[in-house]
DNA sequence: ATCCTTGCAAATTGTTTGCAGCTAG
DNA sequence: CTAGCTGCAAACAATTTGCAAGGAT
């Protein structure tokens, strides 16, 4: 994480106002609280925490600044486990990351991998394909007896 | 691929028998018609050929079979560019490949890079994991001005 | 006979959209 | 003022489930 909040959304600024789009209080509160997030909340967690901040804001509101957050690229999303979308916020384009998510408690950690990527690029060009975007998730267990990341859910 | 459909639907045949679960007439052809199709078809497609063969089989069926499938793990599932999930046979649990989807035209291609599984391996035995599944999808765009794969949809 | 399975339709779930009122510029 | 934005509720799309009837052992 290599921006703070005020950086990121003076950048969600700029590009909304460049297509005569409003950074309206509640675009901003819905991006704040998930930067400060800093995790992979669905939008009914999202949702549930931007109330918590201010009762009257929309499920669709949330919803549609995910949408636009997204189309701007300033957000990534990522289906993992359940069927629900997740939200993270994305930073430089260089530290793209990967996840890796426990089976037994469903953690997800964040992880690089250069040389990974690396190949990846080799692959897509031996096949091809100018390489654009990539998904990896790899799933896994502890090898702990007791998952230390269990959580209560 | 490695195996023919009647190796494949004896192995379900086995493990359904196991559980005092029958292969019924409409489950071999579902699975029949998701085996040859060889592809990454989704409920939608599938149901659509199975009612090709046999038009009394519900969609409900459909879902219930491949949920089944699943669970023996006897098939696969992915869910790429639109919201659906897409099954495919899963042959023996070795020959694990990935996947490469074109950004203009959706064609799905596979493959398989076995440095790129040890690595993974090594990433998740450094973050403390056992690693028992992964997924992984490139997007990418054909370096040929027209798309060689291009389709109609 | 028992109990798994099916087809249908209704129910759920996650997400999108239409619209009238509101608001930032 | 006047687009763009919001909240609500209704609409959608993908998938699941309840149930009565059908079928295999």
């Amino acid at each position: 994480m290599t921006q703070n909040f005020e950086q990121w959304c003076s950048e969600l600024q700029t590009q909304l106002s460049r297509n005569q789009q409003r950074l309206t209080p509640q675009r901003r509160l819905i991006a704040s609280v998930l930067f400060e997030q800093d995790g992979h909340v669905n939008v009914d967690e999202l949702h549930q925490l931007v109330r918590g901040k201010d009762s009257s804001v929309g499920y669709a509101t949330v919803y549609r600044t995910l949408k636009l957050l997204q189309s701007l690229e300033l957000v990534h999303t990522n289906t993992f486990v359940d069927g629900t979308a997740r939200y993270e916020v994305a930073t430089d384009d260089d530290d793209h990351h990967d996840h890796m998510i426990c089976r037994d408690c469903g953690t997800i950690t964040e992880f690089e991998n250069a040389e990974i990527e690396r190949l990846q690029d080799a692959v897509a060009e031996r096949l091809g394909f100018e390489l654009v975007d990539h998904r990896m998730v790899l799933y896994g267990r502890c090898i702990k007896v007791a998952c230390p990341n269990k959580q209560s859910n």
